[in-house]
DNA sequence: TACCTTTGCCTAGAGATATTAGGCAAACAG
DNA sequence: CTGTTTGCCTAATATCTCTAGGCAAAGGTA
């Protein structure tokens, strides 16, 4: 029987390739196996099973999400820097659904990302990017943790069709982000917790 | 046969509990009929396929949680009504992780939102809160989506095990409605497009 | 080059899920 | 009570996931 040649790294930029085109929770062995012309049980010889593809994927894509992200914030800092973090992030997502799905979908399994550089590149990222702000811990956390959520949930809402206003979302966007240079440039105050608040915790 | 008593309405809430139980993406229909002690083909009879039980799903959870905001911020403006907005959105999520997911996984057939007030009420509670900030279009649209991407975005982060630093997310949370509350009250002015930006659109 | 070992393909099969069609009897309506 | 509706079932089909074992291509060694 010839070889088509697999390996589990082509099987795995092939499933990223087709989770663009159907979506990321379409992405099935049977489906990726025709896509190579072998038969399924085939691709059993390169990934352990479905879930290894999954999160193979969710690994080669958050890879190229940082990939992206270091080239976009190269020499640029303050706010040029957080609105190229910013455009780079969105601009992968709306260019790879399916790529960005996996790295959202996929819970990777603690002895996993142990072995992946990309967790520690991307906090980095995010920190070196928020330097300019100068905000100290535990504001530079809250800081970079409300940045990643507004961008994710904007990226989420859009893809979701969440927006269905008028208003040109590409105009929204660059809207948030000035708004939130102004936030960083502006970070409030340790405030206490809330009295009512305070005493659930 | 003796009749479980079955109805769309029953079906769907028990789906919805098992979506808060074993996570959205693993509501099949075997396991929804298996729960109720009957054959699987027997759910055809009160839903029309997979499809119509997870939009039946959305919808439930939308309206559970539109009502969950609304409660929570009658009485209520200005920053208050915000934090209680928020915290409501955060705590529906928490509490109801399946039924959350539902909202967010599956986009509703445009003629299936015609037929449901949710989204309405929705993009109106959504108004009311922010009114107390005094932004006019497009600002109020541009805040309204920052607000929701930021919610959005966090609880998603959250729930998916985003946040591993050690400082608190339940702090976390809240310095970032104080930010978010400070930049609703200071809303950047209207700034013209970055250029090479321009050029794009 | 020849021979041995490894491994990537296949088939066969089992289990699970999604769904349709038709039958039967419970439930409903008059 | 009788006729009609419909909610359950079985049977069947299609698709997906995965394991086990066989065979031959590919790799490695002498």
């Amino acid at each position: 029987m010839a070889r088509a040649g697999l390996t589990p790294e082509r099987v795995t930029e092939a499933a990223a390739d087709l989770a663009d085109a159907v979506g990321f929770e379409n992405i099935t062995v049977s489906a990726l196996a025709r896509s190579f012309g072998v038969k399924d049980a085939s691709l059993y010889s390169h990934v352990r099973n479905l879930r290894d593809l999954r999160e193979r994927v969710a690994l080669l894509a958050a890879g190229e999400l940082a990939d992206r992200i270091a080239a976009a914030v190269a020499g640029r800092a303050g706010k040029e820097a957080m609105v190229a973090f910013a455009n780079a992030y969105r601009d992968y997502a709306l260019a790879h659904p399916g790529r960005y799905a996996a790295t959202q979908a996929v819970q990777l399994d603690p002895a996993v990302l142990a072995r992946s550089t990309v967790h520690a590149r991307t906090v980095e990222l995010t920190h070196a990017m928020l330097r300019a702000y100068r905000l100290v811990e535990p504001d530079l956390t809250d800081a970079g943790r409300l940045l990643r959520s507004a961008f994710h949930g904007y990226i989420t809402l859009e893809a979701n069709g969440g927006f269905s206003h008028s208003r040109a979302v590409r105009r929204s966007w660059e809207r948030a982000l000035d708004g939130l240079h102004l936030l960083l440039e502006n970070w409030p105050a340790e405030s206490p917790p809330p009295a009512a608040e305070g005493q659930r915790r």
